[in-house]
DNA sequence: TGAAAACTTGACTAATTTAGTCGGGTATAT
DNA sequence: ATATACCCGACTAAATTAGTCAAGTTTTCA
């Protein structure tokens, strides 16, 4: 099990974006500097942070994106969930009616997978960008 | 992010195996009928938990597999373990000493994976493969 | 006004990982 | 003896992920 990076990278780039928190828009090829992150990749994924209303953006010379919300109000949550960071665990719970594995009824693990998922997810609603700023705010770059 | 199916395999397996708890092994091939898992994967999984002493094996015509615990002793944690199913999360604690993305520091994600494994590895520890059994015996098969 | 900077967006490709198979064993009960 | 079942490394195909390409549009500022 493992998480992909662009999780990772949507929230160390959000986090780049809220220590330049002014009102100015920060492009993506600074953000893509500073944090060693491909610029075409950025776009990728900003394209999906865009869509689901968490940065607003710019355009032009003096473009780039901008945070909508305070980074304290931001959960690790949203971001992951904007850039299809799903916790899916295992996909036994695709074809509900069928079961799992060609079965007829729910394999054991079944619940098990749902309870994980929310567990996962518990934590991530609980942590804020906020948070992860103030934790380490002197090595971010 | 996701859960291999290596894992969900080898719990649905010993289940099973804990379901027919007698003294007497219990072969690949009717677990593989059973739970509609193949049975060389069957094998590649259980290679993987004989030698963490999960279980114990018998050849010949009458052999099988025995739990070597009891079901209420036997942790998720352990299980995944064994088949491998590591909780890594993301790549970039393998590289300690240079930090993540090449830069010199970690990055600002860093402890929170640290943090999340803790947080998954806690579920999987509070868990046994008897809660499993007992929660939804009447439809295993 | 025009060129450069920066966002927009879908499609594509390469690398990695996962799921599952193959093949050639060895041990043992009947 | 011989069929059954474990043993175990190597291999392959499918799926996923990471990252790039290409072809735009919009806006600012010189």
């Amino acid at each position: 099990m493992k998480l992909t990076t662009k999780g990772r990278y949507a929230v160390m780039a959000l986090a780049d974006l809220a220590k330049f928190d002014s009102s100015d828009p920060v492009s993506l090829r600074d953000i893509s500097l500073r944090q060693g992150i491909s610029l075409l990749y950025l776009e990728q994924i900003f394209y999906r942070l865009k869509k689901n209303n968490i940065v607003n953006s710019a355009r032009g010379i003096k473009g780039g994106y901008t945070l909508i919300k305070h980074p304290s109000n931001l959960r690790l949550a949203e971001i992951f969930k904007a850039v299809d960071e799903k916790v899916k665990t295992v996909n036994c719970n695709k074809n509900s009616k069928k079961g799992c594995n060609g079965k007829a009824s729910k394999c054991i693990t079944h619940n098990l997978w749902d309870e994980l998922e929310v567990h996962i997810n518990a934590f991530f609603e609980k942590k804020n960008l906020g948070d992860l700023i103030n934790q380490q705010s002197e090595s971010i770059i």
